[in-house]
DNA sequence: ATGGCCATACCCTATGGA
């Protein structure tokens, strides 16, 4: 049995409602999206997905965070929050999907907020650490998939992408990283292509795009079981040339 | 060498993003 599911960070679904359905017309096989930074409540979800036949299911917030799923089947949600994650912002949705356990994730940025915005993005990945030693507790096959908010190591950012002390590249939030591979996960775009630069967001500013200075922050984990049924990793590129686009770009994960 | 963007809120400039 296949299964084909992607992630994309899309930077408020109210305003990119029509390049998420185009994107899901021309990728039929693609069962599961998830989504993230949707940046609305729940009832504020563009409606046309459920009109054109698909499930949703919405953890949002009023203006910042939120993530969703979309999918061509029926959608149990297992969790709405991540459990131990010591916030109320809405960052985490875990669903089950041909026996494999699916979340969500978006993490914190970690450069507001001081020292507590720091804290919170280290405290996340703990939490996201615990529930990958729990279901492999429970004997589950899992993927965790979206947006990191880490570079893990230096290949995964132009050079002078970011200033040496972002949040992004700091050392404790790469430990965080590694301690979720630690924990038996597999970096699915690694394990496809051990080397060279993949990028999943380009900035705004300064034609970042057209430099090609991006980062590669979208990643996908999965458990020992699923890493051995890993065929794709696909990065859609093209989606950040599109008219008003997310600064992020769809990532794709094939499983046999 | 430098600076360059975008979305949301409840009223327009501040905040967060990365």
């Amino acid at each position: 049995m296949s299964l084909t599911f992607a992630s994309w960070n899309i930077n408020s679904i109210r305003t990119r409602a029509h390049l998420v359905k185009d994107w899901l017309d021309r990728n039929p096989d693609c069962t599961l999206l998830c989504l993230q930074e949707i940046k609305c409540e729940a009832h504020q979800f563009p409606k046309l997905f459920e009109e054109a036949g698909f499930h949703v299911a919405v953890a949002g917030q009023k203006a910042y965070n939120g993530v969703a799923l979309i999918s061509r089947v029926p959608l149990p949600v297992t969790t709405d929050h991540l459990p131990g994650f010591e916030s109320d912002e809405a960052r985490y949705i875990e669903t089950e999907l041909e026996e494999v356990t699916i979340g969500n994730l978006y993490l914190p940025n970690g450069n507001s907020g001081g020292d507590a915005g720091f804290a919170k993005k280290l405290n996340f990945l703990e939490a996201l650490h615990r529930r990958s030693l729990t279901l492999q507790k429970e004997g589950r096959s899992f993927a965790f998939i979206g947006d990191y908010n880490v570079c893990p190591t230096d290949e995964d950012y132009a050079p002078k992408a970011l200033s040496p002390d972002d949040a992004l590249l700091r050392p404790e939030s790469r430990a965080g990283f590694r301690r979720l591979l630690w924990s038996g996960l597999t970096d699915a775009l690694r394990c496809l292509h051990p080397a060279g630069r993949h990028y999943t967001f380009w900035d705004y500013q300064a034609g970042a795009y057209q430099r090609n200075s991006g980062l590669r922050i979208d990643h996908a984990l999965l458990s020992p079981r699923l890493a051995d049924r890993l065929t794709g990793f696909t990065i859609d590129k093209d989606e950040r040339g599109r008219e008003k686009p997310s600064d992020h770009v769809p990532v794709v994960i094939d499983l046999t």
